[in-house]
DNA sequence: TTTGCCTATTGGTCGGACCAAACGGGGAGG
DNA sequence: CCTCCCCGTTTGGTCCGACCAATAGGCAAA
């Protein structure tokens, strides 16, 4: 931990700046020639703490600009590419309707149980036996995809949900959606469920991608209503920007 | 691409000499000062360099001793799961068909001539306009995931790719179907690409699954040979240590 | 052989300097 | 009054030369 290297503890110090919350992600950070009088060292040092910083994804640093703070969260998926709310509901109809076609014929019983649960789980009005309805909802599709047994398929589906997370908290589009089909996403998890009951994979298939059609039909409601808001609302916003122009007149 | 930045350019510089196995994970690489006047650049830049790798956990710096090199192996798949050939296999042939049924109608005319150039590096005898049979079958793969124009899809193809170089390092069973099936491999990417070139959803998913299937018949194959090949060699050893043991007595 | 010192090597840090590109304000022109 | 361009300022990127402290390996002494 006792790193005498200057540079680390410059790093130190940069991290708790950001992290206290006076340089929140997206701000630009002081110049490197203040930085380094504000620390006491040379402007190296503030140099070398920088650069490590951009290595670790933390900042960005753009020549003849600045040092800017990226957001942390993506520092939680990082590896994991930027996908939009259309793209990644179309990955998981096509790739969670093979994973439970093929576990279909060899889920478990208590697997099968457990489904259950979790539909009970999501219909809960916000929380039953310490579940949030999205962990809900994700364990019940990762229950499916562990019915495989297969670390790959589970490897991808868990991937793709830490995707839908990270999109969630950047496009506003993915929150509304929840809030629309409460009643149809259980039905469709119910579909889902029986048809892995019955071990009939070609029925699993199909209601899983039922599934995600309906969302992504969601998504597009919601994305044109969005639309037509912000359209709205900038026309709005023009309109009494040209009224205090007028009054300024 | 055209990062200006010296130092970005000395990371690739000192990536390059790790890669071709002139410093091997342990070594110490060369001093500062050396590796400046080599690389024609002033030792901070190199520094920089060398910070920026240690950043992302490929080499550990000691100060008076000099910069060793990490295992790249753990840095390569960091955060993908130990998968088995017959697992990975599996899920390839369920998205990949998936994703090649979703590019079939959608896909460039360029993109299938690439195709059709990638199929023939792969029967080229050892190397064909700069590409491994390998980087060319890896490039088939990929093409037809880019076709798709969904991020989360091409991510999740070459995760798959990325788990597969791994798993072929550990496991010598997947050495041995690269050799197998050279012209059915041949045949199969074929028959892919000209039910892509019909722009047939259904005949592009039932080629690429046909593929893979082939695939995992040569594993099974190929590991069934392995596990007789083991039985005997250990049926020796135990034998040969029985007669030890006999004479020592 | 073992021990201990001595020095060349190496990473870490500093100050100062210059460059190119981006940024911002002010003046010229509409 | 608004718009566009120009130029000085700011900022990161790079280089040089220097010094320090710790390390490691050779060499001499016990």
């Amino acid at each position: 931990m006792s790193d005498n290297r200057i540079y680390h503890r410059v790093v130190n110090q940069i991290i708790e700046l950001i992290d206290s919350g006076a340089f929140p992600p997206g701000s630009r950070l002081p110049a490197e020639r203040d930085l380094a009088e504000k620390f006491g060292v040379s402007r190296v040092s503030v140099r070398e703490a920088a650069i490590a910083l951009q290595a670790q994804g933390r900042l960005e640093i753009r020549p003849s600009s600045g040092a800017y703070v990226l957001d942390g969260s993506h520092l939680l998926g990082r590896g994991l590419p930027k996908a939009g709310p259309f793209e990644l509901t179309e990955a998981r109809a096509l790739f969670e309707a093979e994973a439970a076609a093929l576990a279909a014929p060899m889920i478990s019983e208590p697997d099968l149980e457990r489904l259950d649960s979790y539909i009970h789980a999501m219909i809960g009005p916000s929380e039953v036996g310490g579940l949030t309805s999205e962990e809900a909802d994700r364990l019940f599709h990762l229950t499916i995809a562990q019915a495989t047994n297969n670390s790959a398929i589970i490897y991808t589906i868990e991937s793709l949900w830490k995707m839908r997370t990270e999109a969630a908290k950047l496009q506003a589009v993915y929150r509304d959606v929840c809030d629309i089909g409460v009643e149809a996403r259980e039905q469709e998890h119910r579909n889902i469920l029986d048809a892995l009951r019955a071990r009939d994979s070609d029925r699993a298939r199909s209601a899983m991608r039922a599934h995600f059609t309906r969302i992504i039909e969601s998504l597009l409601k919601a994305s044109e209503e969005r639309a037509f808001l912000d359209a709205k609302r900038k026309a709005a916003e023009s309109r009494s920007r040209y009224l205090m122009a007028s009054q300024l007149s």
